[in-house]
DNA sequence: GTTAGCAGGGTATACGTTTACAATTGCTCG
DNA sequence: CGAGCAATTGTAAACGTATACCCTGCTAAC
C-alpha cells in the first residue's frame, strides 16, 4: 500500500514534468504495466487490444504525456509522412495559388509539405541532386522544369522508385511515365493570340520566359502557330525574352517599345510580366489598350485590379494542385502501378480590359 | 584470382544498377574490406581515418552507388535539419518575400524548410499543437501570431526546448523569452498616420487585420495613436476589419466609402488590403487620390506598378527572413542560451503618389 | 631495448519504434 | 472436464547509423 502510494505520487510527478523530451514508450509500457508492443498496438491498432489494457495504457500516455518519437517512426516505417514540391519561385502568385491546393489535398492525406526553389540561388545540377536524394520525403512534386539540370537525375530517383508527378509543366516525352498534371499550353496560349488577332492586330510580340522553362517555351510555341496559321509574320525582336519577373518584363518591354516596327499588342508569358509589361508602357507615356495591348497569363489575383484589368488566360491553380498531390499519393500508396496519363485541365481565355482595337 | 575477378564482376553490376533503393553502409564496409564504424568515420570525420583507406570506402562508395539514409541519420542524431515555418498565408507577397530570406539563410546553414499556414482552413489550436509536436523539426520560425490558439501551445514546446523564434509579429510579453525579429509597427504605423495628417488629412479611416492578428493590431495602435496626439477624432466605423485579401477589403472601403462622414483618406494594414481599397474607390467612380488617399503597408513588389502607385511602409523583407533564421540557427546550436532580446530592423515611409492633399 | 603515447580501425551497443512469431490466456464445445 | 481454438499479450529481432570503448601496431623518447 505504502509503495502503491509512492507510485501514485511519482505518477504525479511524471504529469507535472509534462512533456518532458525523452519519455519513450518503454516507461509507458511499465507504468501500464504492459510490453511495448501492447503500447504500440494502442496507437496503432486499437482494436487489436482489450478495452481494459487499452485504458490503461490511455492513462499511462496521458500521465507521462508521451508522444511517439516521430523521427523513430519514419525510420522504422521507412516513410516521412512528408512530400517535397520543386517550384521556380515562391514569390510568383500563381505558383502559390497552386500550392494551396497541394497544401489541402496534402493536409487531407497527412502530409507535410517541404518547399525548395529552383530559380532562387541558381541551382546547380548537383545541388538539385542533392536535394532529391535526401530521402527525407516520399514523393516530389515538380513544378518546375529540370531540363536545364538534366533529367537524368530524375530517372535516377525514378529507379529508386521514389514518386514523382509533376505539375504545371509540360512534360517532355522521355518523361512521360510520370504522372502529370496541367493545362494545354500550346492551345491556350494559340488561343490568347488568336484573340488578339481577331481584334485587328497585327503586329505582335511576345514577352516569354527564360529558354530552360519548358512551360513558357509551351507558350511561345502556341504563338508562333497561331501567328503562322494567320498568315502574319514575327519580326526579328519580337520576342524577347523576360525572366518570368516585373523588372525582367520592363527591361523586355523597352525593347518592344523602341523597335523600329512597334508591335500593337503583346503576349506574355506570365501575369507577372504582364503586370511589368503594362508598367513600363505606362511609364513610356503609351496608354493601355489605346496604343499596345497586352494579354497575360495564368490569371493571378493581381490581374483584375491593375489598371487597366489584365485580360489574360485562366488556369484552374488551386484544382490543379489537389490533382497534382492526389496523383502523387496514388503513386505512394500503388507504386508504379498508379496511371500516368497526363491529365489535361481546362484553361480560360478571361477577357477584361487590356485589349482593344489597334488605332495604327 | 578467378574469385577475384568474379567479385570484379559483381562490383561493375552493382555500379550498373547504380542507386539501388536498399544499398546499406554495411555493403559498403564490406565491399571495401573495413568496418562499417570506418565508413561512417570516412563520411563523417574524413580526419580520422588514413588516407589509403579513404579511398577504399570512396571507391566502394562509388561502386556500390550507396549514399547514406537520412532517416536513419536523422533518428541517430536526433536531429531532422528541417525547420518549420508557420505563416497566415503562402500568398501574400510579403510573406513570401520574408521566406526567400529565410530559405537563404537555410540553405547556407544546410536546413530545409517545411511550411504550415494557419489561414487556410482555419486550424484549431489541437491541430497547432499536432504540428507542433510532430517532432520532425529542429526548430520553428513563427511569422503568424499563435495568440488566437493559445499561447499555451507554444509554452509546452518550449519547456520540450524546441526552438522556436518570432518574426515580424509583435512579441507579447509573455513569449519575452523568445528570440523575436520585426519592425517597430506602431512606430512604422505612427508614421504613416503622421504623413497623412501632415498633408493635410482630419478624416483618416483605416482598414485594419483580424483582431486575431497581433501585428495588425499594433499597426492599429499606432494609428490610433498618432491621430490622438493630432487631436483628430476618429469617427465611428471609421475602423473597419479587412481580412487581410483583397477582397476583404473592398468590401471594408465599401463600408468607408458610404459611410455618413466619408474618410479623405485611407490607411490600410497591409499592402493587400491597400491594393483592393484602390480598387474599389476607383470601382466606386472615385480617384485616387484626389478624391481619397491611401497609405498601405509592407511595400510588396506589386505596391510599386499599381496605378497611383502606393504610398506605404517599406519592411526589409528578406532581412527579417534571414535574421530570424539566423536567431534559430543559434537557438538550436546553443540552446536557451542564445539571447532572446528582440531585434528591431528599420522601416521607411515610402511615398510614391497615392497621397494628395485633400480637397474636402 | 623497453615502454609510453597515440593514431587507426574493429566491436558492439544504443537510438525508439514496429512487427513477426511465440506464448499465454480465456473461451467454447464436445 | 479437457482439448482446441481464437484472441490477446509478450518476446525479440530488425531498421541503418553513430560512437564509446577497446585493441592493435607503430613511433619516439629514454
Amino acid at each position: 500500500m505504502k509503495q502503491a502510494s509512492t507510485d501514485t505520487a511519482l505518477q504525479q510527478e511524471a504529469a507535472a514534468a509534462e512533456e518532458r523530451p525523452d519519455v519513450s514508450i518503454k516507461e509507458v509500457a511499465q507504468l501500464a504495466g504492459v510490453s511495448i508492443a501492447t503500447v504500440s498496438r494502442c496507437i496503432n491498432k486499437p482494436e487489436k487490444v482489450t478495452s481494459k489494457t487499452r485504458l490503461k495504457v490511455q492513462d499511462a500516455i496521458r500521465q507521462t504525456g508521451y508522444s511517439p518519437n516521430t523521427l523513430a517512426q519514419s525510420f522504422r516505417r521507412g516513410r516521412t509522412n512528408i512530400v517535397m514540391v520543386v517550384l521556380p519561385s515562391v514569390g510568383d502568385p500563381f505558383f502559390t495559388a497552386v500550392m494551396s491546393g497541394i497544401r489541402v489535398a496534402a493536409r487531407a492525406k497527412g502530409y507535410s509539405v517541404l518547399i525548395e526553389e529552383t530559380q532562387l540561388n541558381k541551382m546547380t545540377a548537383d545541388e538539385i541532386g542533392a536535394m532529391l536524394v535526401s530521402n527525407q520525403t516520399d514523393g516530389i512534386i515538380l513544378l518546375a522544369s529540370m531540363s536545364p539540370f538534366g533529367n537524368e537525375v530524375l530517372s535516377t530517383k525514378s529507379k529508386r522508385r521514389l514518386p514523382i508527378v509533376i505539375g504545371c509543366e509540360t512534360v517532355s516525352p522521355e518523361l512521360a511515365d510520370f504522372p502529370s498534371v496541367h493545362i494545354d499550353n500550346i492551345a491556350a496560349a494559340k488561343e490568347a493570340t488568336n484573340y488578339l488577332i481577331s481584334q485587328g492586330h497585327r503586329r505582335i510580340a511576345m514577352v516569354c520566359g527564360q529558354a530552360s522553362s519548358l512551360l513558357t517555351k509551351d507558350r511561345e510555341l502556341g504563338y508562333r502557330a497561331a501567328m503562322k496559321q494567320a498568315g502574319l509574320p514575327i519580326e526579328e525582336g519580337w520576342v524577347v525574352e523576360g525572366d518570368l519577373t516585373i523588372a525582367g518584363a520592363r527591361k523586355a518591354t523597352r525593347i518592344l517599345i523602341n523597335h523600329g516596327n512597334r508591335p500593337t499588342a503583346i503576349f506574355c508569358a506570365n501575369d507577372e510580366m504582364a503586370i511589368g509589361c503594362l508598367h513600363e508602357i505606362k511609364s513610356a507615356g503609351l496608354r493601355v489598350p489605346r496604343d499596345i495591348s497586352i494579354v497575360g497569363f495564368d490569371d493571378i489575383r493581381y490581374a483584375e485590379v491593375t489598371a487597366p484589368p489584365l485580360t489574360t488566360i485562366s488556369q484552374p491553380a488551386e484544382e490543379i494542385g489537389e490533382r497534382v498531390m492526389y496523383r502523387l499519393c496514388r503513386r505512394i500508396e500503388a507504386g508504379n502501378g498508379a496511371s500516368s496519363t497526363p491529365e489535361i485541365v481546362p484553361h480560360k481565355l478571361v477577357i477584361r480590359q487590356s485589349v482593344a482595337k489597334p488605332t495604327s
